[in-house]
DNA sequence: GTCTATAGCCAGATAGAC
DNA sequence: GTCTATCTGGCTATAGAC
């Protein structure tokens, strides 16, 4: 394995640093230090702060978006869908644990931002999706629900572990390995209580 | 109706500006801008920004702890609790949206200011509600599930979509009026799905 | 490409008049 | 209690030597 690249090193530790710690509460020195590189490095290389900041949240971005999105509109029952996606966005976020709560900070924190980046790279689209939870539901396989209401419950069930990882720590008294031992349990509670109240 | 007193309007404006914004992302003086009083009056009454904040953070706090716990310590059913938490908690947050947010993020980026501070003011405790709900598992009043993930899967869907707010308008593609149509709608959904998985 | 030094700005905090 | 003026430090960003 070859050394990294300057650029490399710098953004790696940019990851590291703004998605611990967010925009606002980032320092450049420290990105400088965690790479062990010279501060004025980061700005030959990326120009400035913001700039920076843009490249660590595309590539968060762009290692969730597209996945999720290959499996909404995959070719496989609603049932299968919710096991797929339960299963690789856990599996993910065990090993990039502060990638949700990023997001949804940066989102929450700089809606404008959020508004101008989601209209040039585009949202992951589950509206393809909610027509199938439709059809199904025409179709008689599952019970009447808000399509809307079910991709909250499946988002939600999924994702506030991650985002709300200090508070749900604190709250249910539990150390980090416990976490991580309840989250792989959950890869089939989830499926199971979701799946439980729409199916006929 | 009194005027309010000078600190009142001060800890008005940064419980506005410190809830949308952070720690982090706030500036005193938007602080002073917003209560329109003199930036210098702040560190008169509050000392510093932290002092400032932490007022803030223990009033956000204090607003909600109590109330959870006298809903889980109460003298009822795991059922009744459940459908009492739903619908108190998503009532409070409607009128107080930023909160939930707030709070997950100053945990998740401070977790020594919040150790300290839980370890002052305490946590809210849901471990009697857990022992309950392991006696009804007994009882076989409700089907054998751990109480941590019970409780994960109650925080998880009353809270997510407060805390994730921005990023579940933008996922679901709704503006606000429909976001607080379905928050009232979930106040009989979650519930219901969250019931319905347990009940013999 | 990499470093040192520093410009330039802005934020938190305080002194001191009223 | 309230204001103006200012100190002090820290931060982003850049100039310029190597």
């Amino acid at each position: 394995m070859q050394d990294p690249s300057t650029e490399q090193k710098i953004l790696e530790a940019a990851i590291s640093i703004f998605q611990k710690k967010g925009m606002a509460g980032t320092r450049m020195q420290e990105i400088a230090d965690e790479a062990k590189i010279n501060k004025a490095m980061l700005h030959y290389y990326f120009r400035s702060k913001q700039r920076l900041f843009e490249a660590v949240f595309m590539q968060a971005f762009q290692q969730l978006a597209p996945h999720v999105n290959e499996i909404f509109n995959a070719d496989a029952t609603v049932f299968e869908k919710v096991e797929s996606f339960v299963d690789k966005y856990i599996s993910f976020v065990l090993v990039n644990p502060y990638i949700p709560s990023f997001l949804i900070q940066e989102i929450n924190n700089n809606p404008k931002f959020a508004q101008t980046f989601f209209s040039a790279h585009g949202v992951p689209d589950p509206s393809q999706f909610e027509q199938q939870i439709a059809e199904e539901i025409q179709q008689g396989i599952l019970k009447p629900i808000d399509p809307k209401q079910f991709l909250l419950n499946l988002f939600s069930l999924t994702a506030f572990s991650f985002a709300a990882n200090g508070l749900v720590k604190g709250l249910l008294n539990i150390d980090n390995e416990t976490f991580m031992m309840m989250m792989e349990e959950r890869k089939k509670l989830i499926p199971e209580l979701i799946i439980n109240s729409i199916k006929r």
